[in-house]
DNA sequence: GCCAACGTTGGC
DNA sequence: GCCAACGTTGGC
């Protein structure tokens, strides 16, 4: 079992979303960078835990949780010449990109905001500081409880 | 909306 | 395979 954070634009698709999709659950589509396809194609896996993040937005910070609902498969939209997610060089035959399937687990009363991740020292490690572009990036065990526990017992 | 950091592309 | 030019991301 691994646990994630999956990046969003709440403009684009924000947690409350999710939260209004049938059985909460939605494609997680649209990457379109090779890292985090790597990590979607090759490591996530059904079961996995991961916390939604909203970027570009006032309240930055992670909002919720979702499991993975389904392994990868090939994104859809990457054939579809109508989408903004087209690709030329992408076949039924040879994919290029991959999605997901996820579903709403919780959705913070209380945002972890990335103003206090980077206050506490024990998210030092976490990719999010030092590589904030990544859209899929792996999070350490303790540092997904740690989220957890900030959500329910904010900082003052 | 700006801009720094990062990722991708393509000519050589 | 290098690297300049260009495109994108995301915090501010």
């Amino acid at each position: 079992m691994n646990y994630w954070l999956f990046k969003s634009e709440p403009d684009c698709y924000s947690i409350a979303h999710l939260a209004a999709e049938k059985q909460q659950t939605a494609r997680w589509d649209g990457i379109r960078n090779f890292q985090a396809r790597n990590l979607l194609r090759d490591q996530v896996a059904k079961g996995d835990e991961v916390l939604f993040y909203h970027s570009r937005c006032k309240a930055i910070g992670v909002v919720g949780t979702m499991r993975v609902a389904k392994a990868a498969y090939p994104d859809p939209q990457q054939f579809n010449p109508d989408s903004d997610y087209f690709d030329p060089k992408a076949s039924p035959d040879n994919p290029r990109w991959f999605c997901v399937d996820v579903t709403l687990t919780r959705t913070f009363n209380h945002p972890v905001l990335l103003d206090t991740i980077k206050q506490l020292p024990e998210f030092d490690t976490m990719v999010l500081r030092k590589q904030s572009r990544l859209s899929i990036q792996p999070v350490e065990k303790s540092h997904f409880f740690r989220i957890l526990e900030l959500a329910d017992r904010p900082p003052k």
